[in-house]
DNA sequence: TCCACCTCCCTACTTTTAGTAACCTACCGC
DNA sequence: GCGGTAGGTTACTAAAAGTAGGGAGGTGGA
């Protein structure tokens, strides 16, 4: 809304990562120049380091502005005109988290041949961020608070699109069983890529409680709760349009 | 905290039913007492529905308790005397659509009687309840606001507890392949219950933009995607513990 | 009759926090 | 020297959560 705000949506070279230590070389950055002045992506970074840091810490509410600038060393308006409302420097830490997995899950996806090993790898690595980065995961991604379903809503369908490309990309190159293509329709598509994803999301929020589960036994195990039910959509092709000519009674 | 709170705890006859209509007849309840003095249950009665519709409105953040105390015609003193902080008004509004949920899909289950119509029964329930409360599922039950894990997880365990339930219900009166009792371990029983659930949950947020689609053929084709799987898990009984003697590389 | 007490209810605060207005200062190119 | 700009601050406003302390009116008992 405010007119002056430069923001934080041209910048991130995406080369960050997170974690304290992301916080202490932003902050080691910062410390190189000496008298005050500081440039301005230097500051961003290590204020989105921060920011992600508190927000961890805290949670959306429980975080405050004040804080964050406290943290950071500066004025209040220095955050404001750097990175933001508050609803702005959250997305941007959500948008972060959410692209570098995604990359992560991408990686992992583009590791394996074929369709179901390439399930496996993706849900895989998918475990395998969620276990390096719990704390974030679960404030930033898992727990979408209401007011930035835009965000959560963007990168949850980034998400989706992945694994949607997944199940889509079998058709143009392999087949599901030996000679089935996957045509199933887009609209049935979309609908199996946020099941799927949610399937996902939800294994990893119980995996919270259990710990002691290997990622690469989950991976597995969910593979197998999923991969038959695929198989059988691709074989018979149930569709979600109303059966035609059957209005409501 | 605060150790006055009368609160609403052991209040709700789980009579009420949510939307408008609710507000309006405890709005009709309030004004039949004349000179301002009203019974305790009866504001809070009158409270809990207004405050779901603020909350509906505007979300979490954005409800103020001022304004739910102007809505309710008292003072703030008096919402926090009768229904608490916000935090515990939010809570109240999550249990009572939450038991309002479970009972839905509970009747829906128990109409059925074998494995799979049980399921879908059951999803279909479930998807005609988020029909029928949209907006107030996707607010209170679906966008789980970080500081209530509590009382959201809480009503999602109770999903999922329903969900496990089902699924074990099957080896003690019914078997889910002819003759193949379902005794999945208890670990696994669980994460089954969580991963459905999700499922269930993420397919209803992905109808939330296709409206068209029939609460029938989301229960049948959700069905159709899990059955499979839960006949092979049944059969093949994967598991999520460790390999026996396979400590980490 | 009078008094203690309980229920319902209000005005008027305190504190915290998001967000902003207006100003300052040093350096850099010219 | 000098204007412009990047980096920065103090000091505010507005809104909202939550509380202190009190008051009116009825009810039961002595």
């Amino acid at each position: 809304m405010s007119a002056r705000v430069r923001g934080v949506t041209s910048d991130a070279p995406a080369s960050a990562r997170s974690g304290p230590s992301a916080v202490n070389q932003a902050a080691r950055e910062v410390a190189t120049f000496a008298h005050g002045k500081v440039p301005r992506d230097v500051r961003v970074r290590h204020m989105l380091a921060l920011a992600e840091e508190l927000f961890v810490e805290r949670g959306f509410t429980g975080a405050s502005m004040d804080e964050l600038a406290r943290r950071a060393g500066v004025s209040k308006p220095m955050v404001y005109d750097l990175v933001g409302t508050k609803e702005q420097v959250f997305d941007a830490c959500i948008r972060r988290l959410g692209e570098e997995l995604a990359l992560a899950v991408a990686a992992g996806v583009s590791s394996a041949s074929t369709w179901q090993d390439q399930m496996q790898a993706g849900g895989l690595a998918f475990f395998r961020f969620v276990a390096d980065h719990r704390a974030a995961w679960t404030v930033l991604l898992a727990g979408s608070a209401q007011p930035f379903d835009g965000e959560v809503g963007e990168m949850r369908r980034q998400q989706r699109r992945l694994v949607a490309a997944l199940i889509a990309g079998a058709p143009v190159d392999r087949s599901i069983e030996g000679d089935t293509p996957v045509n199933i329709g887009p609209v049935e598509l979309d609908a199996l890529a946020h099941t799927v994803s949610g399937a996902f999301e939800s294994l990893a929020g119980w995996w919270g409680e259990h710990p002691e589960v290997r990622p690469e036994q989950l991976a597995e195990w969910l593979a197998a709760l999923l991969t038959p039910g695929l198989r059988a959509m691709a074989r018979d092709r149930p569709t979600l349009a109303s059966p035609e000519g059957a209005g409501p009674p």
